[in-house]
DNA sequence: TAAAATTAAATTGTATAAAATTTAATTACA
DNA sequence: TGTAATTAAATTTTATACAATTTAATTTTA
């Protein structure tokens, strides 16, 4: 086999796939305002609040380089604030403001409208949620193995 | 069961899972000085060289606002060359140099490192690969449905 | 056939990603 | 206890993504 096709690489279809997906978030997210990854920000702190800057990175994998900045702009827009923890001044502490909160409701029929976006069946998206999520959790312990 | 957890989600996974992936080829493309997406143009144009920057996006499901600035780079590095098409001056070809051909070469093992630094079982790669090809094959269908 | 519509790239503007460096604060330990 | 090491964010730099606009070339069509 080939393995240099690009119809043979796991990478491209999943890169791929992954910026499609997230097109069909757009125009839903739009309505309220918000770009993917932060729509991703605002999921995380629907479920927890005041987590730290560095609590987030490691629940959506990203780091400050990118959530810094994404922070501020939602800051801006009066969805969260950030302070620092008096304990440890390093801490920089990320709430939902009621602004923040009250997006939850807008936001409630995401989830549903892009399961109808997609056309997809049940069966496809469980299968690739529950795939991709064991990858996922495999490669974050491949992570902590080699790092120690 | 909450719609909006993040656990529950189908886009997070995907989307971590793939940037996941592309930072295992990172230290691989470094030693042949690509970037991810400039690996995945090589890619294509090494199973088929000669093709129009429409084309190239075609494949990548890129647009030409990604495609130009990184198409230029790369003939910076000499690895292609951009010829406008005498025919129709509107479409530009792009064209793999000797350098860009030869660089194969060094490309070759990149498939066998990443599977081997993934550490992920045969089945679960081709499930994978197979699933995200299926869904990004829909997906692509249902944009042709709606534009027409 | 000349104006209108379409098409292909390039450009512009905004928003991530992520590596590397910097800054400030805290902790460890010789 | 004071310096070294560590840690958390922020900043800087480079490189995508992608929507929207612009430019130039080609086709359509009234």
């Amino acid at each position: 086999m080939e393995l240099l096709k690009l119809s043979n690489q796991l990478c491209f279809p999943l890169y791929a796939l992954s910026r499609k997906i997230t097109g069909h978030y757009l125009p839903l997210l739009d309505k309220i305002g918000l770009t993917y990854p932060q729509y991703l920000v605002m999921l995380v702190l629907w479920e927890e609040n005041g987590l730290s800057v560095k609590e987030l990175g490691q629940k959506l994998m990203l780091d400050s380089g990118t959530l810094s900045p994404l922070l501020k702009k939602m800051e801006d827009r009066l969805l969260l604030t950030r302070k620092r923890l008096k304990e440890d001044e390093r801490v920089v502490i990320i709430s939902l403001t009621e602004t923040g909160e009250a997006l939850k409701e807008n936001a409630s029929r995401i989830p549903e409208e892009i399961k109808c976006s997609l056309e997809l069946s049940y069966q496809e998206l469980e299968q690739m949620r529950s795939l991709a999520t064991g990858m996922l959790d495999k490669l974050n312990q491949i992570e902590l193995v080699r790092s120690n």
